[in-house]
DNA sequence: GTGGTCTAGACCACA
DNA sequence: GTGGTCTAGACCACG
């Protein structure tokens, strides 16, 4: 037990995840092209290959299209953009619930102790 | 080199959080031992200086209660350890609420989508 | 016009069509492990990212399963398999009906040609 | 080193074939002068001395004329043009039903395919 | 052993 | 310039 320190996800992932919350929260908008490949790898300070393989994941999940020569866009299809919210959202409760859970708390509790807290950062 | 995505906290306060979980949760009981410096150290394959300052940290919180030459305890102060699963509680919420404010979601929003999950899971 | 000599499928698409053959034709059964990723690699003479690419995209079509430290096995679920082969049948047909067009065949020319040619074969 | 896979046909073949298909599709007219040798071999960026191959293999076959100083023609044999359509007109239907044989299709299941194809193309 | 990820550096096709 | 593919070699987690 305790040994899974540093267990993150793969960087191509987290990147991947990194770029969906900003379309979903619009800093990145429908249409808006994304840095190139060697640009972002700059920018993440990791290899392009590892980028590749972050939009490579992102196209097949039609988050967003690439044009050959041209660069790589984000999706002007809102309907998957629309999925992605409800998929982020999803995984975001999940955790919390978990955690929540671990602590053990029932599903009641969990409820009120948002309730509350969201109460308390409202004043 | 540069790999350092989602810098992770620092190793001494994973284990110090790793730790109150269990005690909270119950797997770790009221004026229990816990393993020894030394132990943990090999357990969690870390340096045993890492270790001594997680329980040192522990200590000030008074989540343990170190006795010389005996070895490091749950505190069997009830408050601490309500005061303990509020905190840990009151953490899990706060991520949890900054990620979905991210999304952009409100507050009415966080709260029916709780609900929602947990419907659906129920079935 | 006519620059596209060699214009040949992704060596990963070659490989992974080629496996997908085997399978369709029993060659593989269901269920059977694949040779590892290294194995493969010298088999094919290429390099093992390129089959672990292979695989990877066979895995995510749900034609193979990897079991972490264990292998690559075609899967057991027959409706994939069925559908697999019901898409391979119409790439074929497919680039059969391109080249007869090209050649400014109808239709009607097409299966006429085809049953003839079939018969001719039969004795 | 190592990335022949699908060891095409020798490139003055393929052109040889690329010219045929022109041919018989009527691109190329009867009786139409062909590019001259260094011609040709700019536009398919190849070594005029393989133009002169595909050439001199199309001559024996009947399907051009070369006249010396003049250039080479698309032969006025109408009989030759007719055999060279069933040539590869066959040639396809070959690999046709090799291809389905190889997925395991009976002879009746590729006339059936190919008529479900168009079927579903002509909608 | 297995597959999974990552890096470094290369070449290609497209525009 | 862009993205797409491939190689060579490395390290990791899992069993």
């Amino acid at each position: 037990m305790a040994k899974d320190f540093q267990a993150s996800k793969p960087i191509y992932v987290q990147i991947a995840d990194h770029l969906s919350y900003q379309i979903v929260r619009g800093e990145l908008k429908t249409g808006e092209k994304l840095p190139s490949v060697r640009e972002m790898a700059i920018l993440s300070g990791v290899n392009p290959n590892t980028i590749q393989r972050t939009y490579s994941e992102m196209e097949r999940m039609g988050i967003v299209e690439t044009k050959r020569g041209q660069g790589t866009f984000v999706t002007e299809n809102e309907h998957v953009l629309k999925e992605l919210k409800i998929r982020l959202q999803n995984d975001i409760i999940a955790v919390f619930v978990q955690n929540m859970k671990d602590l053990g708390f029932s599903q009641e509790d969990m409820i009120k102790g948002l309730q509350q807290y969201l109460r308390r950062e409202e004043m």
